[in-house]
DNA sequence: ATTTACGGGACTCCTTTGGTCCGATATCCT
DNA sequence: AGGATATCGGACCAAAGGAGTCCCGTAAAT
């Protein structure tokens, strides 16, 4: 359906209210789950593989809870999908080469690895800080042919 | 996974052996399943439904067989995923209100409905056409500001 | 020691996807 | 007319992925 996973859109609906307070203090799932208006399982569910990927840091015990292991403005979206669902790639050949096995004879492979990347870029250039803001009406996710020295890179699954 | 299905994969691989022999005499499933090495009844669903929603003509009978209801050049990306597998809605709250039981609730819906259609856009310019040669290496999805006037309607299943 | 929280799983249910198959209908050719 | 070859329109099924729950172990604060 071309769709991100709910369980990633959750995600980043939770790392936006932690930017947000982004006060030094833990947050616990209860809290997260609560303002976000979750399931607590699912929340925890979340959260545990948002730290395991290293995007939130996490303190056990009493006071303990999650925190962003970064500022906002250098956390990207795709770092976020890619956490939650794998690194992104549209079609199975722009996943690498191996993976589709029409890979000799499909003449789109080179067009995909393009679009793959452009959306890829779009999405890695697209920073947590900026989604807890409103984007402005003209917003594009592309750098502009002079900025074009310095890259975010685009989040790829461990 | 954030991935177009295999089949609308399928289907842009089929179009494009279409917009590459466009001739005008029909070329049936079997023959394309041949090119595409692909199972005959994966490709006779696909074309059946591509038919459906008006990106293939067909005819039927001994002679009968598929062929693009337009010029490749007036077929986008956009339009070929929206047949397959419905209009492009990165979440569920871009297919509009209704969708989503957090829409009162989520901050998030401004900048997603950005996101959205940004990515529909971009998937919206990019045409058979363009497919069926290698993109350049600059290609980028969007218009400089001065063309923004005109724009390709996003493909939107009925 | 008790309470509170995260850590790391396993596990189930449900929807979607990928793929097959079949009878009906239209067209062409002999 | 009649057979051959297509598409048409479904139903159907198995496999995979997604969403969600639950449990037990461990760390930290009081």
């Amino acid at each position: 359906m071309f769709r991100i996973s709910r369980l990633t859109d959750y995600g980043i609906v939770l790392l936006a209210h932690l930017a947000r307070e982004a006060d030094g203090a833990p947050h616990n799932a209860r809290e997260l789950a609560a303002q976000a208006n979750l399931p607590l399982p699912v929340v925890s569910k979340i959260l545990k593989h948002l730290t395991h990927q290293g995007l939130l840091v996490s303190q056990r015990g009493v006071k303990g809870g999650y925190g962003l292991a970064r500022e906002p403005r250098h956390i990207s979206v795709s770092e976020i999908i890619a956490a939650l669902e794998g690194p992104i790639a549209l079609t199975e050949c722009t996943l690498g080469p191996g993976h589709c096995d029409q890979e000799s004879v499909c003449a789109l492979r080179s067009p995909w690895q393009r679009i793959n990347q452009v959306i890829g870029d779009a999405l890695g250039r697209l920073t947590l800080a900026e989604l807890t803001h409103p984007l402005p009406e003209d917003w594009l996710p592309f750098p502009s042919p002079r900025e074009d020295a310095e890259r975010v890179p685009l989040g790829v699954k461990g």
